[in-house]
RNA sequence: GGUUUCGUGGCCGAGUGGCUAGGCAGCGGUCUGCAAAACCGUCCACAGCGGUUCGACUCCGCUCGAAACCUCCA
């Protein structure tokens, strides 16, 4: 089958044949979490967005390095001037060394990227582990002539840049407006131009992270990790850059100015961007106080929540929009999600019950048009900018085959079955990433049938139906389970 | 104010210049001891006003409304 993967290009605004630099190679680089708080449904979208690029190329073939940051310095609280580094912020609140801050937090955004299927990317570099190539790079720039040393700190020449190149081409922003546009903030003196950002920071005496430098004691700008990093483990001109959309400016176009101006050509061959998750339409985020973080999520345990709502139920929610829309938190709409993973689940179990035994390879050629069909339409709506909801679509109308064959009322031959069943391991499984989360709460349905059980045993000893109440008993006893009758009623153990 | 984007039925959300999106909810059937599930059928759309066109929800313009970014946020 012909796969010919188009992505929408940020740079160019347009869709794009993703045609890799180096084939079979393809190398993407996806900007991560900073780590000082839990994870909320914010992050649960780049990385799902992200995880599905990943995996899509991955069942197309392509041998992909997939570089994912954590962020564990340098991004600062407010303007780069007088910020205060949000790590150092927190581990002073807390009493704790920063580095403690971002071991904490980094583990629990595994552990929840873990629960939502989210694939580990290949490397996932910290900040502070790249302080070497983080001032390399700021020489580098320097060399070139695009930065300037201020009392011990650097800054990017945006004015200079601009006049060489064009700062502002991924964003839309003209550097004019910029200028005129750009607050006055206290204590930017240093900067020769309000637009200029800073590479390197002189650590004033309180700032509790710092580094030896050329220039000065002190911390890198927020952008520098990101080119260094994707420099160090894709090289300097790799196939896909991603991130949410909030990160377009100003952060991915001074990542483009620091690449370019270091090397003097371009650093990324596609931009990808993913929409933001809103809640009453509202961007949901860590300034507004509006965000819900996953662990709420999954307990229920937040005032906007009716319910709680699994990790897969959150990821099918994302997966139904297209990635760059955005996307409204309801619970109206969560519960529908929900249901409607529950449904293309339970029509996978009902066609796996219809599969027969030692079913051999099928093929697409010997099944029906509209199995082929079916497969088609899921390749076209991937190949399409990844079109998750398009593909979801699809495997509804895959579920209502499935539903109509156990009715008996469509016919469908053994090879069929199979290669739907290929498809929906393919699509469902393999490349939304999603999984059935059954086994989650086995143990909550055990409980609830021992309690039935005992409930109707109960009943026969009460009517001295000693037979039913010894058989239940005999048979349960097979199963490794034992019931003891006391005073209080019957208990149960599982040995 | 600038940049980017959007406005689809009760809710969520795709898409296309003429041909069913899909899910959830509703309604009417089939099935069923009852219920559930499933299946079949069905109702409810394309912000407004102009323009281009044989034909626009889809292209263009304007109006109204919303969001993100321009300061940290995925």
């Amino acid at each position: 089958m012909e796969n010919q993967l188009y992505i929408y290009n940020t740079l160019s605004r347009k869709k794009e044949l993703f045609e890799p630099i180096n084939p079979p190679f393809a190398g993407m680089y996806v900007c991560g979490p900073t780590v000082y708080g839990d994870p909320h449904l914010g992050h649960a979208r780049p990385a799902i967005t992200f995880d599905l690029v990943f995996r899509y190329l991955l069942h197309l073939g392509y041998k992909v390095r997939y570089v994912r940051n954590i962020t564990d310095v340098g991004h600062l609280v407010a303007d780069l001037d007088e910020g205060e580094d949000k790590i150092a912020v927190k581990a002073r609140v807390e009493q704790l060394e920063p580095m403690e801050i971002a071991q904490y937090y980094a583990d629990r955004y595994f552990v929840f990227m873990d629960s939502l299927n989210v694939k580990r990317p290949s490397i996932e570099p910290r900040a502070s582990g790249h302080m070497i190539e983080q001032i390399r790079l700021v020489g580098q720039i320097l060399d070139a002539g695009y930065a300037y040393v201020e009392n011990g700190s650097v800054y990017f020449d945006v004015e200079k840049y601009n006049k060489t190149y064009e700062y502002g081409k991924l964003s839309g922003r003209v550097l004019d407006d910029l200028l005129s546009n750009t607050r006055t903030l206290e204590g930017q003196d240093e900067k020769h131009n309000p637009a200029d950002f800073a590479l390197w920071k002189k650590a004033q005496p309180e700032h509790i992270m710092h580094w030896p430098s050329p220039w000065s004691e002190g911390f890198p700008g927020w952008h520098l990790e990101c080119s260094a990093m994707s420099a160090k483990y894709l090289g300097n001109f790799f196939d896909i850059h991603g991130g949410g959309m909030d990160l377009l400016f100003p952060h991915h176009e001074s990542e483009i100015a620091q690449s370019r101006a270091a090397t003097g050509h371009e650093s990324v061959k596609y931009w990808m961007h993913n929409n933001m998750v809103t809640i009453q339409g509202q961007k949901m985020g860590k300034s507004l106080g509006n965000f819900i973080t996953l662990e709420e999520f999954f307990t229920g345990s937040h005032r906007l929540l009716e319910q709680a709502f699994s990790p897969m139920t959150i990821r099918f929610f994302i997966l139904q929009a297209h990635y760059r829309s955005t996307i409204d938190f309801s619970n109206e709409a969560l519960a529908a999600a929900e249901k409607g993973l529950k449904k293309l689940l339970t029509a996978y179990d009902t066609l796996t019950k219809m599969l027969p035994e030692n079913q051999p390879q099928a093929f697409l050629e010997e099944c029906g048009g509209k199995i082929a069909e079916l497969a088609t339409n899921c390749y076209a709506a991937m190949n399409d900018d990844l079109n998750s909801p398009v593909v979801i679509a699809s495997l509804f109308e895959g579920v209502r085959m499935i539903n109509s064959a156990a009715d008996k009322k469509e016919a469908l031959s053994a090879p069929e079955l199979q290669m739907l069943k290929e498809i929906f391991d393919s699509f469902l499984f393999g490349i939304l990433g999603l999984k059935d989360e059954k086994g989650n709460d086995q143990h909550e349905t055990i409980d609830g049938l021992m309690q039935l059980i005992l409930a109707i045993r109960q009943k026969s000893r009460e009517t001295k139906d000693w037979g039913t109440s010894d058989q239940i008993r005999d048979t349960l006893q097979k199963l490794h389970i034992t019931v003891k009758d006391g005073k209080e009623g019957s208990t149960w153990t599982n040995e």
